[in-house]
DNA sequence: ATGGTGGTACAACCA
């Protein structure tokens, strides 16, 4: 059995409504997994995103900011949205896949959206940092008791990790995203976790991966200055499973994009 | 060093 699983952050779910159906057409997951919806429960587009065939979603959103929502052609055992840092902030929500997803039943999947952090990587005198921070120490106590099952956790957690996950390492170390105190925090939790990264794992350094591009940037695809902040992470007992992790960066070219692409893991169960 | 763009929702905040 075949499980493809993709994350989007897609930057206002009803703007792009047209674009997630456009999307799912062209890529075809079982399930996906949406961030920054931006869009207050009682107007999130439910039966626009099911008439695309995908009858059961998952979300939790808030006015304004946030929100985060899982797509699915397989029924869910639970959903479980969950919150961290003492804030109501729609971040994190996680489903258990129902009997109907045969081999995958019983699967966790977990999205998560990261706080991006603000500009000055002081937590000291940035508290949108200490957020961040406070977050991925949270994931980091978190992982360590998650319960031994299979497991897949996306989302957009706002850190490129690696060297060649960013257009120039040098030039990024002082930039949120991809400062030292992030990257260290977020490679012990995912080591920790037992996670793996789905990219990395079929595509290792040097080769270059990113996931964003800023909207800062009119050049952006000449100037090619992405991060890789969206990432498909597996629990180490689907390690033998992963067959490809794709990055939809055509995306960034549709017209009015979100600033992060589709990123897509298929699994062989 | 600065400002560059986009989304929400209508001023200011967040990315």
């Amino acid at each position: 059995m075949h499980l493809k699983i993709t994350t989007w952050n897609i930057n206002s779910v009803r703007l792009r409504l047209d674009q997630v159906g456009r999307a799912l057409d062209e890529i075809g997951p079982d399930i996906l997994c949406l961030q920054e919806t931006k869009c207050p429960d009682n107007c999130f587009p439910l039966e626009g995103l099911r008439a695309f065939g995908y009858p059961h979603i998952a979300q939790v959103g808030q006015k304004g900011y946030n929100g985060v929502a899982i797509l699915s052609r397989f029924p869910f055992a639970s959903v479980d949205p969950q919150a961290w840092c003492e804030r109501s902030d729609a971040r994190h929500i996680a489903v258990t896949l129902g009997p109907e997803a045969g081999k995958a039943a019983g699967f966790v999947v977990h999205n998560f959206y990261v706080p991006a952090g603000g500009d000055l990587p002081d937590p000291e005198i940035n508290p949108k940092f200490a957020h961040k921070l406070q977050f991925l120490d949270e994931m980091r106590r978190w992982g360590r008791t998650r319960e031994a099952r299979p497991a897949i956790l996306v989302g957009d957690l706002n850190v490129a990790p690696l060297e060649h996950d960013v257009w120039s390492h040098k030039q990024l170390l002082d930039v949120v995203s991809h400062t030292p105190i992030e990257i260290e925090t977020l490679e012990t939790l995912r080591e920790e976790g037992g996670w793996i990264d789905g990219a990395r794992r079929l595509t290792p350094e040097p080769t270059k991966i990113y996931t964003w591009w800023s909207y800062r940037s009119p050049n952006w695809a000449i100037a090619n200055k992405g991060r890789r902040l969206d990432h498909a992470w597996l629990s180490s007992d689907l390690a033998g499973t992963l067959r490809s992790v794709d990055v939809h960066a055509a995306t960034r070219s549709w017209t009015r994009p979100s600033d992060h692409v589709p990123v897509t893991a298929s699994l062989e169960l």
